[in-house]
DNA sequence: TAGATTGTTAATCGATTAACAATC
DNA sequence: TAGATTGTTAATCGATTAACAATC
């Protein structure tokens, strides 16, 4: 039965779809939920109802068809349809993010890229063209494109998502660690590394301080 | 009062640290949680909650000094003590780590990178030196590094995790989208962009079905 | 003082985990 | 059949939000 489901739930589905996939998986037809939860450390039950809410159902003492579950998985993230996107701030992190070719994997297809530099424009970086940002808006419109990767400075990040809105991309992965203001039917993502450093500083303190 | 912080409110902290810093409001000496809640998206009664962990407190009808709480975000978050790490795989992903210098703001200073290549040992990226696998070990033990980075595929993340733990590391960054299996002193912080991925394409195609 | 704003204790909400019936 | 494993309903747990007393 496919319902709808938490944000924590569909975070984990991309590594249950890893696991799937990986070398070590490769010999077992069936795996049972118990299995999956060992191998990623979590709770069986959890990954039961996780797995639940995307596949058409595993068997009792069985357990679920591993290349079933794949394509399943794959369906329900939209794997197989690739999303176009478009890329704004041709910086370091920008240029990182065009040249690491990992998303294609994932169905993301990053089409163009922006910046306030116009001498960048013309560029190429990791096969994306580097066009100037007055071409973002006829862009997005003639090739319907519906996610915006902000990898611009802080303080340029709200106007550039403006931006994008206005052209008529739904969907914002925010790499810029600001909050960004959108209307409601418009989602914003925010790819936060100072949450993860902060994790681990404090991990560390904690450690050190015991 | 400075009480336990769970995750969530950790994950925060940071970007109120960022706010507080930003142009907007340099002019303001104090602020108020309901001003910090609308300006971030979130509720000022969480607000409160979050700055209570962290902070040596607001005054009733005036709000919190925001020198004085930038002062006690850095501190509690370890911005002014920097923190040593090492980056084991210098494919694309982890050259863009290097490469990128955003880091340093957050106390994070990646002093060596290494790769399971000899043949790129002596070259630097980003200032940072490569060096072959084998020195690992020593390095991080001679310069007393706690913090891993790992951006090495998903079949090696797993034994150049092994590898950190055995050499000291007590924190680990990992890139690769699987799931590490770790003692349990050591701290596993997961950097998910499929994740990410995942709720933008579900917000999408969540859209189109409707 | 009156009123705004803090900080804390209690209520709500949602995710995780437990218990257990269904089933191959 | 017996037993392993699924899927669902109920209980627990923790984070968020609400209510409100304290205070400048």
């Amino acid at each position: 039965m496919v319902t709808s489901v938490s944000v924590q739930t569909l975070q984990r589905l991309p590594i249950y779809l890893n696991l799937l996939k990986s070398d070590s998986m490769q010999s077992a037809a069936y795996l049972s939920s118990k299995a999956i939860a060992e191998a990623l450390g979590l709770h069986e039950i959890q990954v039961r109802k996780d797995l639940a809410s995307v596949s058409s159902g595993g068997k009792p003492k069985v357990g679920f068809c591993r290349i079933t579950l794949i394509r399943d998985l794959e369906n329900y993230l939209g794997y197989n349809d690739s999303n176009d996107a478009i890329l704004v701030g041709s910086g370091k992190l920008g240029k990182a993010l065009l040249t690491y070719d990992g998303f294609k994997e994932y169905g993301l297809n990053i089409v163009a890229a922006f910046d306030n530099d116009d001498s960048l424009a013309g560029q190429k970086e990791g096969n994306v063209p580097i066009l100037p940002l007055t071409k973002l808006s006829d862009i997005c419109d003639r090739m319907k494109i519906r996610i915006g990767i902000i990898t611009v400075p802080t303080t340029a990040a709200q106007s550039i998502c403006d931006l994008m809105v206005a052209s008529g991309i739904l969907a914002v992965w925010n790499f810029a660690p600001t909050h960004l203001d959108v209307p409601e039917h418009i989602l914003v993502k925010n790819e936060n590394m100072a949450a993860s450093l902060a994790v681990l500083s404090r991990h560390l303190m904690e450690k050190f301080t015991d």
